[in-house]
DNA sequence: CAGGATCCTACAGGATACTG
DNA sequence: CAGTATCCTGTAGGATCCTG
């Protein structure tokens, strides 16, 4: 039994929240601003790295590459380098990130039901 | 017809995805550091403000009122003041609120199993 | 009791340039 | 092609004190 509180930075909160609360770790795995948009991606298939960049114009090279990192790191997408020249990067949902696109779905028809009740 | 580019702060193009994609959206309502805590508490019925307080001892009574404005914004909580001295204000779910619980019920399944697995 | 007001910091994310 | 490296900014969130 560790304690939780003691100047608490704000991400020290969040984990401590996301170790006791299961959704909430969920959560804070996918709201890095491009998770989402990226597994909506990959859930049709593998992309190189250059694909994802077209699909989504908005990211910058830096930040699709940070989030990609953080979601091999979360073991929510698979990242496979091919030693050749030039460098081929294919990336891929685990099984973790495909057990979400059912939620996903969920998801987007409440957003859609939301929205147009506003 | 907007145009949607053209010096992109991060929540320009945060908003600019939600936009488009319900589920990216949808993420973005429930992505506050509190927001899931609180809703799961309001899951079982209404409370008050300090009730919640009590219940999620990490929270700052300025974070709490800020999420709160921002759900019920958003309309994710119902927002009851009784004009009462003391004052009381009352908290519970919108039918949009409801309509997530079994969404979170479905994340923390997967939270779970993907926690285990790591 | 249920918050506002104030002040502050860490971090997510952006722009741009460069490279194996 | 698939990234790093560098530098910078906005904003989410925290601490603390005050009040109708």
């Amino acid at each position: 039994m560790r304690k939780i509180k003691e100047s608490s930075t704000h991400f020290a909160n969040k984990n401590s929240l996301g170790d006791i609360c299961p959704e909430i770790y969920a959560i804070n795995l996918l709201s890095g601003q491009w998770t989402l948009a990226i597994c909506c991606h990959l859930s049709n298939g593998k992309l190189r790295f250059g694909e994802l960049k077209k699909r989504i114009p908005q990211v910058t090279e830096r930040m699709l590459a940070l989030q990609l990192r953080k979601m091999e790191e979360d073991q929510l997408v698979i990242r496979t380098v091919y030693p050749e020249v030039p460098p081929r990067v294919e990336y891929e949902l685990t099984e973790s990130g495909m057990e979400l696109i059912p939620i996903f779905k969920q998801l987007e028809a409440w957003g859609e039901r939301h929205k147009s009740r506003l």
